[in-house]
DNA sequence: TATTTCGTAACTATTATTATTACATGAAAA
DNA sequence: TTTTCATGTAATAATAATAGTTACGAAATA
């Protein structure tokens, strides 16, 4: 089961090219997000378009982070992909004018509206700054785990 | 874009329901909702292991509303169809061994479980009679409308 | 100029959902 | 008891959304 990941995939591409001093290639990218070169650069390209990321075409050219990662929020990046729908569910929509239909689309919407909005608020608490700090300290942790084995 | 709008429709399916006193077919519910009588069954079918409604067979049968509106909740209603996914995004899960991908995964999870609850509790208060009545007021206040235009 | 890399359109493949067909089972009516 | 009506369910087909691929053009650098 793994719909629409794009958001999880942007943010772990963004991280990798957090980590390195030069541009990635979409190859690459392609590489560490196991998937196709293509659907790389058509995904950043909304990233693009928000100016969050730049690209750079010809030898040495590929795409580097536009801002410092305590300025982009993953809402930034949720708005530069389109907001796409977060939810599963939409209302029915089979007979506009069934008043049954509208009383039940009324409860969902509100309902559906309300947690939207939370997920929306926090997400954009979140910095890309934040998630490389986590980064950080999991490796840390992940070394640590290492040597005390020997 | 008409998503798995299996909850609003089974909503939709129960207050018509609500509204007759004797049980109605598959290809009844089919028609109300603009779909297959097939369809219809296999939904039904979890909200009757859940108890939330009967099914007879041959003359006279049908689908009937097992218990009173006030009891049964929209979270219920979730829970029958077997609480399926709410949202649209999941995890990346290309490499689960890197520790950027662990890290992204953690803060989305942490922002869509916390919205996934608060969409759950908020299904919990709002009952099937609360639909009822909804749907009611707008049923007089249509009726008011027509009459006033003659 | 040769190579690299993005930009993008067109097409194909995959997957999830929904719809359909077909037939069995059970219940009520004739 | 036979006929009719209705659900139960498996198997299959159709549809729609998403992702992947191919192909080729445009721009930048060596």
């Amino acid at each position: 089961m793994k719909r629409n990941s794009r958001l999880s995939a942007v943010l772990h591409a963004l991280l990798h090219m957090a980590e390195r001093d030069r541009p990635m290639t979409s190859d690459e990218l392609a590489v560490c997000l196991q998937t196709n070169p293509v659907v790389v650069r058509r995904t950043m390209a909304g990233l693009r378009e928000a100016a969050l990321v730049t690209s750079g075409r010809g030898h040495g050219g590929g795409w580097t982070l536009a801002r410092p990662l305590e300025d982009v929020t993953m809402r930034d990046i949720y708005a530069a992909l389109g907001e796409p729908m977060l939810f599963q569910m939409g209302n029915a929509t089979e007979s506009p004018g069934c008043l049954v239909e509208q009383a039940v689309n009324h409860a969902l919407d509100d309902a559906f509206r309300d947690a939207e909005a939370m997920l929306i608020a926090r997400l954009g608490e979140v910095t890309l700054a934040t998630l490389a700090d986590d980064f950080k300290r999991r490796f840390a942790e992940h070394r640590a785990a290492l040597k005390q084995r020997g």
